[in-house]
DNA sequence: GGCAGTCAAGTACGC
DNA sequence: GCGTACTTGACTGCC
């Protein structure tokens, strides 16, 4: 198993992705800030290598405005040496990487043009990872969207518009069940007609259940994985005590943790923590693992 | 230098 | 109809 954490440390002496407001966009700005924001990366690749954290969440702002059309920056040229060589530091410690387009990305909006807004940011997402060299196990991960009144007819439309994405986004393409919307049970569904795999999140599946617990729903989750999507990916969480249903915690409940691994005993998939102090609650977490012989 | 308001983008929900 | 959560920080302008 893999063990990782979400786009930035909390507590890394270095500051996160630096971005700026659209207002202020000039391509001096946009070069800087993507300079700024890669050494960042390489650097916490090589703290979470040395920490034995081998699974990572690229942030979406590497490259501030990289898919409005404002940004015609070539930065895939510019720094694509740079990015190469992440991606071979990356493949020669056998690390993983992940990426998760934020809630503006709606593959079945009704609205075309917020459908093709959705195409060019996962296009832009996508070819991070391809510069890097990635192969199609480094995915990225998304919503189902929103439900617009007629689940049913929201799920087909999400359908119709897999169909329409370039190969190379649906290599890397992986949908994962929300917390109030989309169950496991739906995303298998879309698994069954697209193919695409599911990535399952077990704090929404807690949440939003649409039926059997989580040893009942493990199997069928691992099995929307093909031997090319590569080990299958959860994302983890619990409930922050005190504070609205849904509300990740701040901090790894360790009880919490070690519950979950005894349910999931003896299958293996890569783990993402998403937990807010992130590198912090993954290095506990991976002391447990490790008690567990799960690494 | 410090502070508070604001920031590209969508949807659902509660008041 | 409006404000807010999602997730959260970092930028920006004003004092």
């Amino acid at each position: 198993m893999k063990l990782g954490y979400p786009c930035l440390g909390s507590a890394l002496p270095w500051q996160g992705s630096k971005t700026f407001r659209l207002a202020s966009y000039s391509p001096e700005r946009v070069h800087e800030a993507i300079q700024y924001n890669i050494t960042v990366l390489e650097k916490t690749l090589e703290w979470n290598l040395a920490h034995g954290l081998l699974f990572f969440r690229v942030s979406s702002d590497l490259v501030p405005f990289a898919s409005h059309p404002v940004n015609q920056y070539p930065w895939a040229d510019v720094f694509g040496g740079q990015l190469r060589r992440i991606g071979q530091f990356v493949r020669g410690h056998n690390m993983r990487l992940s990426m998760h387009p934020d809630q503006f990305v709606l593959i079945n909006s009704p609205t075309e043009d917020i459908f093709h807004r959705s195409v060019a940011e996962l296009e832009y997402q996508s070819r991070v990872l391809d510069v890097m060299g990635m192969d199609r196990s480094h995915k990225l991960q998304i919503h189902v969207g929103g439900v617009y009144g007629d689940k049913e007819a929201s799920i087909q439309r999400f359908i119709q518009r897999y169909a329409l994405l370039s190969e190379g986004v649906r290599a890397r393409l992986v949908i994962e069940n929300d917390d109030r919307l989309y169950t496991f049970a739906d995303c298998q569904r879309i698994h069954d007609a697209t193919g695409v795999p599911v990535l399952f999140d077990c704090f929404h599946h807690a949440l939003n259940n649409g039926g059997p617990n989580l040893r009942e729903t493990f199997p069928q989750f691992l099995s929307t994985w093909s031997q090319a999507d590569g080990t299958p990916m959860m994302d983890y969480s619990s409930q922050e005590c005190g504070k609205r249903v849904g509300t990740h915690c701040t901090s790894l409940d360790p009880e919490d943790f070690r519950r979950f691994l005894d349910e999931v005993e003896g299958y293996d998939f890569d783990l993402m923590l998403e937990i807010k102090d992130k590198e912090l609650s993954a290095r506990q977490a991976f002391a447990i693992l490790r008690e567990h012989h799960r690494l």
